[in-house]
DNA sequence: CACATTTCTTAACTTAAGTGAACGAATTAT
DNA sequence: ATAATTCGTTCACTTAAGTTAAGAAATGTG
């Protein structure tokens, strides 16, 4: 388990076998029931969360309704913005398939960071990596048409449309569930 | 003018005289007139830039139409896609008013950096910063609708409604220049 | 200054998304 | 196992955005 994310963090550093132990003796990793609620709207938590296995959600609610803006899946990290900000969280997280994560606390990044420098270098390089693909998307995202998004998702992220509720990813494509019903028999309609 | 930039500085790490010095001697400081095209698609260009006065845009063109994703007005900074994946560039980038910019090629970033490990630091905290910043700006589009897009950049924004061109405004906001123009005579009819 | 071009608005019409409701299917809880 | 939710789709209707076209206003150019 644990090997899956010292894999990921090969992709950007070295690690040793006694860093390699200090993180395991940290006990980051967190076996999450389907459902669970990580963060919810107004709390203060310090916590940042990287999926080893399973699916979770980023949503708001607004006027009652669940607006979902983002999901995290394998080898995938979230941040809250509240970790940063020192804020009231916005948003609520939520465990959408019984998962395996690494639950960080920044207090434990301060620790590690201090000890070895590397992760300071590795946070740096995933950060820009993280603004790098979040700018793409985002122009993705506001020069394409619900259907372009929804085509978009089946390309680059297909297992997604499998895996999550049609009404979660309706409202990730910033649509009704409604609408991506009569969006994709409009689509099935086209290719014959 | 030079003080702009490194009051802006100032804000992440402080400078000496002797840094000061290095950077005005970089002569990265550009006068660049309304209308000029800073970076076209398929470019591949090393090229960031800093806004000290005016505002440049980005923008995609696609099927022949222009789309508006982005504008950078003072303070603002924009590091191009092109530059950090070295693949040729998707997108244009325009400057819409005469502006005065700071434009780094990555290879003074590499020399200054390395002579001073402080802009390191500057520019981690700048992709962090930058990173929450744009997470919470593409959650408030993906969350709003049009015309709630508008009323928002109506408050966040205002200048921008003032200085760009309706028809930029309106690609930049996900709609036809048309709906834009028609949204705003529907918000005004709803004050009355 | 006059001409051309671009920009903004308005209007009529089309298309797609929002809304409210209904119904069966699937999931969850008891 | 059964009842109760929740979920996904469909339908009819409403609302807002896309499209095409025309004309007025602003801007730029010779």
């Amino acid at each position: 388990m644990q090997d899956i994310l010292f894999n990921f963090m090969a992709k950007y550093i070295s690690l040793t076998e006694e860093e390699k132990n200090a993180i395991i003796s940290l006990d980051i990793f967190r076996s999450v029931k389907k459902g669970t609620v990580l963060l919810k709207e107004g709390q203060k938590s310090q916590d940042n969360y990287f999926v080893l296995k399973g699916c979770i959600r980023k949503y708001y609610i607004i006027d009652g309704e669940e607006k979902t803006t983002a999901f995290y899946t394998e080898l995938e990290a979230l941040t809250p913005h509240c970790v940063t900000s020192n804020m009231p969280s916005e948003y609520y997280v939520n465990c959408i398939e019984d998962s395996i994560l690494v639950v960080a606390d920044s207090s434990m990044g301060v620790e590690v960071n201090s000890k070895f420098p590397k992760f300071d270098i590795m946070c740096r390089m995933l950060s820009e990596e993280l603004l790098a693909k979040q700018q793409i998307d985002f122009d993705e995202f506001k020069t394409s048409s619900p259907e372009q998004r929804y085509l978009n998702l089946l390309q680059k992220r297909p297992d997604l449309i499998q895996r999550v509720p049609q009404h979660q990813l309706a409202s990730y494509l910033g649509i009704k569930p409604q609408s991506l019903s009569r969006l994709r028999a409009r689509i099935v309609g086209k290719k014959s």
